[in-house]
DNA sequence: CTAGGGTTAG
């Protein structure tokens, strides 16, 4: 638009005044016109410091910090002695951009010539170093100020939050005796990011009784949270007032509008708030779309697609994605992010390779978040190489990022390499967190490796005072248990005072269930009927093990029981994926239009597979298969389906890959190992909680899952 | 000076 307005003036014989061009440039920027800017800003004859700083603080704003020094440069060279904007726009800069040398060396340079400190200047000082880590030398500054402004204070109350130091930040907000918005706005946020979110809360009240009108940032922040607490009761009336105020359309406010409405679960009134026209196409016939006008439309969609991922709604996460995607949106590293987590819930591992190779050709950097979800996506889509390839691609990793890496190997049965990454993340000094110690303990108990969960047990309490939750507890239950040493895990329920968790005495069920310890089963089925806490999966396990020692009365009791309260447990599902479809099998499935060659297929494969071998196991122990189903219900298993279906339709020598809702049960593992080793193919099956590799007649869980 | 969406376990 500045162009058309420039070409006007020319012909019309305009006088080029120097205030008229300056507003032009000012139009080029603000639209982010640069390529125009620098023409218009070179033909302005006798440009003056305004010009200068017009163009520099643009450019300073997208974060141009090259192009930004050799403007400055030049302009020192020109003689043009910059003023107070000019360099509070290059102090903000090396802010954002982290440079602490320059920002000192710009400090430098405004003592040495003598330029006047104008409270703003001095604050974008005070700003600088409080940002740049220099936070000592920030406080010094502060305290020999003369006078100091609200800003400061607010500076140093953000400051001191940054730091970690939330009693001193408060601190400094309750001697402040005028508190404007900003200075609420920045202990509320600040507060809830350090996790005080009642204190935020409460202050956020207070404000709202004594304090100073709420802002757009108020609103924001208010917002943001009411979604992380879920609080229904905080974000209603927010909505309310900023419809009131007709606010509700600015990008901030919109944005935290859709999540919060996503985080508690309505994502009916997300899409109500998302599907507004954006303001800026209201006004204008010929919108300039501004960065942060496509910012905010980024973002609104992400938070969108970011809300059915929270609740769990995958193929409308992949659907609003695609939509992003042709409407030309834009991608960013967040969005990217949380398509990678679609791709590992629903374990795809063709979209997973598609994402991946999308971001490559867009180019973003694997931070920390990326990068994790990346290794979190390839592992639970079965493919630990890629997740270790993306992986050794950071520098240096972060908690997060290093205990996925542990994660992904525990997923695929790697106990003792899980257990040398984790001592690796210690020896480069990232300190292990609570989820860290959960997924080593796990990566120990699927492994079988006792003594080592002990021992990062006892590491976790006693050298990183982590004290243990449910998961952890749970993790050296599973450990005891599945080590057969019963009644050391029971021992340890009694000690920890625990035997009231459902999910730790369901461990232990199952333990009792693989070691077939009914005395010890009946005492754990006993606590848990009491909690009225038995689901379908310990019920069908307590009755399955009855089973096994020939207690027919009381497993038949046990399957009263769950008819009476109208238990059904969840039916086996397996799953293949076949040129972009998903075919799906239950048990003794006959919907498959190709139905019969699968039957004949399996029943062919059983035969040779007995030849070498194999044989039924008869012991159903399985958390899905009841005791009266005999061998014919066993050959249909959902797992060997999808198997059969998947050895039929790929040419030999191509891996499968399958998944199953639930456990694989013995005798279909037994039955994959032998297929295996009889085929030369490598079989890979994703059950609820872990992958098996099957390869020449062996599964990489070694039998013990 | 202050505000929005993303990652690990269960």
């Amino acid at each position: 638009m500045a162009h058309i307005l420039h070409a006007k003036a020319v012909k019309d014989g305009t006088v080029w005044s120097l205030k008229l061009a300056n507003y032009l440039l000012s139009l080029c920027v603000k639209s982010q016109n640069f390529d125009y800017a620098h023409k218009l800003f070179d033909e302005i004859p006798g440009r003056d410091v305004r010009s200068w700083t017009i163009l520099i603080s643009g450019l300073a704003r997208i974060g141009s910090f090259r192009m930004v020094l050799e403007l400055f440069r030049t302009m020192l060279m020109e003689g043009v002695r910059p003023n107070q904007f000019t360099l509070s726009s290059l102090l903000r800069l090396c802010c954002s951009e982290n440079e602490p040398k320059m920002a000192k060396g710009i400090h430098g340079w405004i003592l040495r010539n003598g330029i006047d400190f104008d409270v703003a200047l001095e604050n974008s000082v005070l700003d600088v170093y409080v940002k740049c880590g220099a936070f000592h030398y920030a406080e010094r500054l502060f305290e020999r100020r003369k006078e100091t402004d609200t800003i400061a204070w607010n500076i140093m109350i953000g400051g001191h939050m940054r730091i970690g130091d939330v009693e001193k930040s408060l601190d400094l907000f309750s001697r402040l005796s005028f508190k404007d918005v900003a200075s609420w706005n920045t202990i509320i946020d600040g507060l809830m990011r350090k996790g005080y979110e009642r204190t935020a809360l409460e202050l956020l009240y207070q404000m709202a009784k004594n304090g100073p009108a709420f802002n757009e940032f108020t609103f924001s922040t208010a917002l943001v949270l009411a979604s992380t607490l879920s609080l229904w009761e905080l974000g209603r009336p927010i909505h309310s007032l900023v419809l009131i105020l007709g606010i509700h359309n600015k990008g901030f406010i919109r944005t935290s509008l859709i999540d919060f409405y996503c985080k508690c679960g309505e994502m009916e009134q997300a899409l109500v708030i998302f599907r507004k026209i954006p303001q800026v196409y209201l006004h204008s016939l010929n919108p300039i779309v501004t960065r942060d006008e496509s910012m905010t439309e980024i973002i609104a969609w992400s938070s969108l697609i970011s809300g059915f991922v929270h609740n769990n709604e995958y193929e409308d996460a992949l659907q609003t994605f695609i939509s992003m995607i042709r409407e030309h949106i834009g991608v960013d590293r967040f969005t990217v992010t949380t398509i990678a987590s679609v791709c590992a819930n629903i374990g795809s591992l063709t979209l997973g390779q598609q994402i991946h190779a999308y971001n490559q050709k867009i180019g973003h950097q694997l931070d920390f978040h990326l990068g994790s979800s990346l290794v979190d996506m390839y592992s639970k889509c079965g493919s630990l190489e890629d997740a270790r390839m993306i992986f050794k691609q950071a520098s240096s990793p972060n908690v997060v990022l290093w205990t996925s890496m542990v994660s992904a190997c525990a997923l695929h049965g790697q106990g003792r390499e899980a257990i040398r990454i984790f001592e690796l993340m210690i020896k480069e000094g990232v300190r292990p967190n609570e989820i860290s110690f959960t997924v080593v303990l796990t990566a120990c108990s699927h492994a079988g490796l006792l003594e080592e969960g002990c021992n990062y047990f006892q590491l976790m309490k006693e050298v990183y005072h982590i004290k243990p939750g449910v998961e952890h507890l749970t993790c050296m239950v599973d450990l005891y248990g599945r080590a057969c040493r019963l009644d050391e895990a029971k021992e340890f329920i009694q000690r920890n005072r625990i035997s009231n968790e459902t999910l730790i005495l369901k461990s232990l069920l199952s333990s009792c269930r693989l070691h077939k310890n009914i005395e010890m089963g009946n005492w754990v089925s006993e606590k848990l009927l009491h909690l009225e806490s038995l689901d379908a999966g310990s019920h069908v396990l307590f009755s399955n093990m009855c089973g096994i020692n020939h207690r027919w009365e009381e497993a038949a009791k046990m399957r009263n029981l769950m008819r009476q309260r109208g238990i059904n447990k969840l039916p086996g599902q397996s799953w293949i994926q076949l040129k972009n479809q998903v075919h799906t099998f239950v048990m003794g499935d006959r919907s498959h239009p190709r139905e019969a060659e699968i039957y004949s297929y399996l029943d062919e494969l059983i035969g040779r597979l007995k030849e070498i071998g194999y044989s039924y196991t008869t012991e159903q122990v399985t958390q899905d298969v009841e005791e009266e189903q005999g061998e014919l219900f066993l050959g249909h298993h959902s797992e060997k389906l999808a198997i059969a279906y998947g050895l039929i339709s790929t040419p030999s020598g191509t891996p499968i890959r399958i998944m199953k809702n639930l456990r694989v049960c013995i005798d279909c593992h037994n039955f994959i190992k032998y297929a295996s080793q009889l085929l030369g193919r490598e079989i890979i099956v994703r059950d609820i909680r872990r992958f098996h590799h099957f390869k020449h007649g062996s599964c990489s869980c070694g039998d013990y899952w």
